[in-house]
DNA sequence: GTGCAACCGTTGTACCTGCAACCACTCTAG
DNA sequence: CTAGAGTGGTTGCAGGTACAACGGTTGCAC
């Protein structure tokens, strides 16, 4: 029946996994960005704005619905679109069921645009994801990290649309 | 032998896994973060670099490790460390052995600060991380995010400090 | 149909971060 | 001792994000 002091609860494997979470996160996206943006030009955000939008019926989506996706803030969509609709590879489109809405919609200048990042990003995924972990592992952790995405407040709720593969199983 | 499309290369499994580590990082930490914000007034970051300082010996640490660790730029750091520092939880100390390094070291302040944040912090991780994942999940997963860390190029190496729990095993 | 709350998306503002340039210091070669 | 390259940390600057406040629209209660 030991007291735990504040030098033995920061040991605890609870901050240990979120520290880990932080430092995992940290390292393989700032490689895999730096990556992308010297093979194509383009930062992950708008790759993973423009893959959203390419998956969607008639890709398209609303801009709610994508902020949810992409996980940011409503005003942080706004700005983002803003830079994607300069490069020309989304535009806006008014809602006809709601004249509050808009969606994003892809153009086939931002198709072109994914399509020809997608094959470096693989390779860039394949490096820093894949090959430490193994096809097994690789398994096992997209799953875990579905269930925390799934059970977490924010974002998309697991039935809405396909949020980076609706589950298979 | 059906040539690989576009559209059939985006459900790869791969840009699942990715998307997932970017969607599940997000709504884990957005939620701890506002959490933390709420219970103990101090954004994530703040919080993650106190405790890698009260893990040091000597609750000090070298600017450059301290960066390592905490996944930010030495510029990033250096502001920072500025505002820790004027909340009181920190403070500079000149390195007698390389006058060009300085240490950030812990003070009482930063100390209680942390641990009085600290079951709030555990509390709100419980929450978001292991009730989600049960005990064996959490294992598993800080296992495979360590993997991943250490694959990588960028932060701190794995023998350096002790970066989040030094490896167990 | 009128009022009111809730919602969608945008804008003003402040904060935080990275990159590049910089200064101070150290180390090595000669 | 000195020159020059390399390293540790800080500062100027630009870019991206969230929070709060706003205008426009919808849906519900009465």
């Amino acid at each position: 029946m030991v007291v735990p002091t504040a030098r033995s609860r920061c040991e605890d494997e609870r901050i240990t996994a979120f520290g880990m979470l932080l430092e995992a996160h940290a390292a393989v996206t700032s490689v895999v960005n730096r990556e992308l943006e010297a093979t194509a030009g383009m930062p992950i955000t708008w790759f993973e704005l423009l893959i959203r939008l390419s998956r969607s019926p008639e890709q398209r989506l609303r801009m709610s619905e994508l902020a949810g996706q992409v996980g940011l803030s409503h005003s942080g969509l706004t700005r983002l679109v803003d830079r994607v609709i300069e490069a020309g590879f989304v535009q806006r489109e008014a809602c006809p069921d709601d004249r509050r809405g808009a969606f994003a919609v892809l153009t086939p200048a931002g198709g072109a645009a994914l399509d020809s990042a997608l094959d470096g990003h693989l390779e860039s995924i394949d490096r820093h994801l894949v090959t430490p972990l193994g096809p097994e592992g690789l398994a096992r952790l997209t799953d875990l990290l579905r269930t925390l995405r799934d059970a977490s407040p924010t974002g998309a709720s697991p039935s809405s649309a396909c949020p980076t593969g609706p589950s298979p199983a």
